[in-house]
DNA sequence: TAATAAAGATTACATTTGTAAACGAAGGAC
DNA sequence: GTCCTTCGTTTACAAATGTAATCTTTATTA
């Protein structure tokens, strides 16, 4: 039960309209993702049925338009896929990873401070060096 | 041309096996990946061949076994990856997915000074706030 | 050299994903 | 109340992916 899947990156953006919305209409998502993309009001709606059917989104049925809501807090669903990713990665890589991430992203000053603060802390129990695990038995 | 693929997980694997040996036999991949997982040989010799097909790897074919070497360095794979699943994130919540990544993988003593160094020299120029863009036409 | 083992190539098939058209039911306009 | 327009549901279909068996060629060994 509880079967864990996984969002695809277009069921993605259907997501962050409605996690950033709170909730919405399909309507809604529909408007601004033929804004932001080239797909056609049917590839929308099949996403969020799809969505729906992963139990990622629930439609609220007592009126019309439905209201999809979120089943996931988008918290959480970063968390899920970043940490799948990094999962997968050799852990002697996972530190310059995140230093390229680091570049590549707009990261406002407290989020640096606080990132700078945790390292700090994570610094204090830190090993020095990580052994390549790439050729273990393990996955 | 040069047509940009993506590298499945399970493709990853292999790579990741072929990445630190510098190149390696299809039976040495085998070997080792049936140690990390159940796949059958017949499994991963598909992997095997669609990574060639997707130009990740090459075959030196002038001696057999043919000798697997790949076509990409693994922190170019690396930062293809990250970097593709952090463009969908909601760019507001880059910071905080960072965090979680660092609370979430082993880092080496120096790789935690150089993060918190390159955080330094980004703190200056970075914004007060990072806007959120979700509802915003570009993807 | 004939038999066997290993390595590589071909084929297979179900599920998921991207992408969408077509169909049916509810609600609004006249 | 009928007609049109939304909105939601069903169906469609190709490509990618997970997962693997089988066939064929090369190498090894008796």
């Amino acid at each position: 039960m509880a079967e864990i899947q996984n969002m695809t990156k277009a069921e993605w953006q259907v997501m962050r309209i409605i996690w950033t919305l709170g909730q919405a209409t399909g309507k809604e998502v529909i408007d601004i993702l033929e804004k932001k993309t080239t797909w056609k009001t049917a590839t929308i709606k099949t996403l969020i049925i799809r969505l729906q059917k992963k139990n990622f989104l629930v439609a609220d049925e007592s009126n019309r338009p439905y209201v999809y809501k979120p089943l996931i807090a988008e918290n959480d669903a970063i968390h899920e896929s970043v940490n799948d990713l990094f999962d997968s990665l050799c852990c002697m890589k996972k530190g310059k990873a995140i230093g390229d991430l680091i570049d590549n992203s707009d990261i406002s000053k407290s989020d640096i401070d606080d990132l700078i603060s945790q390292l700090q802390i994570k610094r204090e129990k830190a090993p020095d060096e990580v052994e390549c695990d790439c050729l273990e038995a393990s996955l």
